[in-house]
Parts: C-alpha cells; sequence; structure tokens
DNA sequence: CTGTTCAGCCGTGGATCTACCGGTAGATTG
DNA sequence: CAATCTACCGGTAGATCCACGGCTGAACAG
C-alpha cells in the first residue's frame, strides 16, 4: 500500500501526464534513466494501479460538443441502480461525483446545443431536483498530481 | 470548422480515448485500415485539434491524495489574475470550471487530509466565498465522447 | 571482515512499430 | 476524356519495444 515514490518516479508521472505518447527511450531521456531501466519503472507504476491508463484528450468543441454545464442533482431516494443506468447508456454525462451536501450527484455534462441539454436534464429530473450552470470556459482540460501531496 | 468526422474516425477516437498507447498498427487492426492509413488518419485528428494530446491517468489515491472535493467559488470581483495565478501555483486545484449563476468557478481539488484540504480551502476564500462537498466516489476517472452529439 | 542476497541499473539483439515513399481505385472537375 | 484529388494500400529503412543476462552497490548475517 505505502508504495513509496521516489523523485524519479514523480518526474516519470509527471512527463507522461503532459505526453502520454512520449516513447520509452525518450521518458528515460527526459527522467536521466537508460531505456530499460525506464521500462521497468513505468511497467511497475502500470501494475501497481498508480497509473491507471493512457487517453487521448478530445476537443469537445471541435468534434461538436458546444455546450458543457455542471449539473448537480439532489436526489432524495436510494435507489442509485437506475441512476447507474443512465449513466452507462448517455455518454454525454463525462464525469459524476457522488458528494457530500445537499445536492448528493455533481456531473459533467456535454451537449451539442441548448435543446440537447435540455432533454438530457429532463432525463435527470426524473430522479430529484437538478440545477444547472452552464461552463464558459475551463482553465485546463484536465491536471494531475505533479508532486506528493503537501504534509500537515 | 466543419470537420467532418466519419464513421472510422469516431471509431479511432473511440479506441484511442480508451487505450491512448495503443500501437498505430494495432489501432488500424481495430478499424480495419492499414497501418499507414491509420497513421494518416491520426495526424489528421491531431493537427486538427480534434485530438489535443495524450495523457496519462494516475490514481490520486495511491499517491496520496486521499481527499477529493469539489468547491465553488462566489467571486465578487472581477479581477482575475491573482486567481489565475493561484491556480498556476496551486497543482492540487485539479480543475477550474467558470459558470454562470451565483458561483462563479467551480473547482475540483485533491488534497492530502483534510488538514491539506482545509489549507487550500483558507487560500481561496482570500478571493470570495466557498461552498465545499466532498466526494465519496466516481463513476469513472474521465470519459469522452463516443460519437456525434444528438441532432435536436 | 567476508560472503550472500537483492534491488536497481545497463547493454544487447530479435521482434515490432513508425515514418515515408510510390502506386492504385474511385470521385470530381474542366 | 484527361487532369486532379482523396483515401487507401504495400514495401522499406530506421527507430522503438521487450525480454534477457550481467553489473554494481547497499543491507545484512555470520
Amino acid at each position: 500500500m505505502t508504495e513509496t515514490l521516489d523523485p524519479t518516479d514523480w518526474a516519470i508521472l509527471v512527463e507522461v501526464q503532459r505526453d502520454g505518447r512520449v516513447p520509452l527511450t525518450e521518458l528515460g531521456r527526459r527522467v536521466n534513466l537508460s531505456a530499460s531501466a525506464t521500462t521497468e519503472r513505468v511497467k511497475r507504476l502500470e501494475s501497481a494501479g498508480i497509473i491507471s491508463g493512457y487517453r487521448a484528450d478530445v476537443d469537445l468543441t471541435r468534434v461538436g460538443y458546444a455546450v458543457l454545464a455542471v449539473v448537480r442533482l439532489k436526489y432524495p431516494g436510494n435507489k442509485h441502480e437506475p441512476l447507474r443506468k443512465l449513466l452507462a447508456d448517455r455518454f454525454e454525462i463525462l464525469e459524476c461525483l457522488r458528494t457530500t451536501g445537499d445536492d448528493c450527484y455533481t456531473l459533467k455534462v456535454a451537449a451539442g446545443s441548448m435543446a440537447h441539454l435540455e432533454q438530457l436534464v429532463n432525463e435527470l429530473t426524473e430522479f430529484g431536483s437538478t440545477t444547472t450552470n452552464l461552463v464558459y470556459s475551463q482553465t485546463q482540460p484536465y491536471r494531475g498530481p505533479q508532486g506528493p501531496p503537501a504534509e500537515l
């Protein structure tokens, strides 16, 4: 459990989060390690589940999703299966966080138009009351951890 | 602008979002295309900005970030530079969405402990009133578009 | 001190992948 | 019809991946 990550591991993590397709030889060059040592470390990070996968980042607006919204869902019941099913079916729901507080779920939703968003929110309103906020802009598409957490 | 994506392009996007490190030859096999044709399409998607990058997914809990939270920030002023600076400095702020509604910003924040989160929220409270919700769980780490948006 | 163990690193060589080339079929245009 | 364009294919040289064995230094027991 207590996998201690040394500075080289963190350097690798920073690099692969920035460029997930960097060849292992080039990665080794950047962190001052041979290709084989780099390969071993990356494989260790992968099989330990620290690197859980690699993914391409797709620009939503350029593929037709002009509208991004944050929808908070106040969900009175505790029948979670129908909601899980909706999440599995509707790929427009990019992310779903279950949280503390009045709004049990916080969703990130992409839609092609306001009409499309309206339809999605209608489906969600089946489950409870919703609060929707449109997204003007997001600073970074995503950003991962760059080092160990501050110790307090 | 109106880059029309055919079903093969979408198949490629789905695959590289699921496995960003798949070799182009294997990717071609999966979408029934030769390696060179696949390479051309991927490069076109990249240079058109549709694929904006590749990144490794790091499991936050396994690298010491035990706490995930959604912080909404009500930001009365319109001096945005100091906030931008904080975002650039604090890598614990994973995502920052500027939205409509009372809460101008919605942030996703990772912390190593409640004390660490408290400190981060204190820094944010310099800018305005905050609402913090802890995250119990998230369905998928992330999910991108799997096809064109519904037409309405 | 000496020998053992082990983790981490390196270099090597065969298999695989990438980048680039020319060639072809079908659609479009003049 | 000829010219052109797009998307595809196959082939090849060079780069990369991957599994292997050897090397080194630290930790440790005798």
